[in-house]
DNA sequence: GTCTATAGCTCGATAGAC
DNA sequence: GTCTATCGAGCTATAGAC
């Protein structure tokens, strides 16, 4: 099963040390397979990081679908998102591959980059659009924005945190975003 | 006056393809000095990107500085701060760096970065608590956690549109944060 | 101050034996 | 399916002439 194992190591490389420092070396001994057993599974580099992108973009997805599939209110399930427990020293999982050259450079590396964003943002937009519905959150406010915003407190807090090498700092961020949200729900128009 | 050349070079470089990526040849390449001439100026490729991280740090906060004591109330400079113009395709200068290995690995790199954003937060967070005194955002809203957002919203947004391929992203987060931010100025208490 | 030459290393990938 | 050997390239840095 040393495929599974490759494959393993490759997921923690990237979201320890990023793309393109997750070299087929380093993979190797993460993972105690050989040069040939790595390159007999996958044909490139960049098509074992394809691989592991997808599982790990597979792994947040479904937990954030199941989040926002929880019988709550709208506001609370955003609440719930923003409020996670999250490291904010190890930053986001494939938000922190969002600023490397060689990721942004493949287009099949960047493509699920760009997918997993959306379906993040489609999450939140679709709970902000029920919170206007119910009269939980103002019609005034833009949605798209709004989303954006959410998703970018989430990965702007971590980057705050990795550079200000303080791990409190995405919890303030989202924080932030999450009181700014409740304080406008009593705005009426 | 090569120094200087090698220096843009170098600023350049660490914008657009980050700190790993910036060697030593391209930089010799991109400003047209050679391998002697970069290594008489500058002790080690860390050294040259710790002064290339000094000019732009002192550029970004200049520039920010000088928004921030415009003559305006509070809210109004927050607002302005969030809504300059910004190419969310490249990316902020420094946090662009934020989620690589070797520049927070290295202790004097990652110290510019930390004292970067602690000045930015500074500065939000002063005008934040400037429009609580005047009444125009209600003093139940946390500095820290308020300014720690408005500084994610951009970083963030920098971040959606660079793994998104949408220029427009970070006008589209940066937007949500300020609307947010005005319609809470009407709840009171 | 700037040049060329070269060091020693790691990179991503391939070859060919078993 | 896994091994070892090797390739050619680029990396950061130093040496020493001019």
């Amino acid at each position: 099963m040393s495929k599974q194992d490759i494959l393993d190591a490759a997921k923690s490389l990237l979201w320890r040390d990023g793309y393109a420092s997750m070299s087929p070396r380093k993979v190797m001994d993460a993972s105690g397979a050989g040069q040939g057993s790595l390159y007999h599974h996958f044909r490139s580099k960049a098509a074992l990081a394809e691989a592991a992108l997808d599982a790990i973009a597979d792994e947040l997805i479904a937990s954030a679908e199941l989040l926002f599939t929880t019988d709550l209110p709208p506001m609370d399930l955003i609440g719930a998102y923003l409020t996670l427990e999250r490291d904010g020293l190890k930053g986001c999982r494939l938000g922190r591959l969002a600023n490397e050259t060689e990721v942004l450079g493949d287009p099949s590396l960047q493509a699920r980059l760009h997918s997993y964003f959306v379906r993040i943002e489609a999450l939140l937009s679709a709970s902000l659009r029920a919170a206007q519905a119910d009269g939980t959150l103002p019609a005034s406010l833009n949605v798209a924005d709004t989303a954006a915003l959410l998703a970018a407190s989430v990965q702007g807090g971590f980057l705050l945190s990795r550079a200000k090498a303080d791990r409190e700092d995405v919890a303030r961020a989202t924080r932030g975003a999450w009181a700014l949200l409740q304080a406008s729900q009593s705005t009426k128009r």
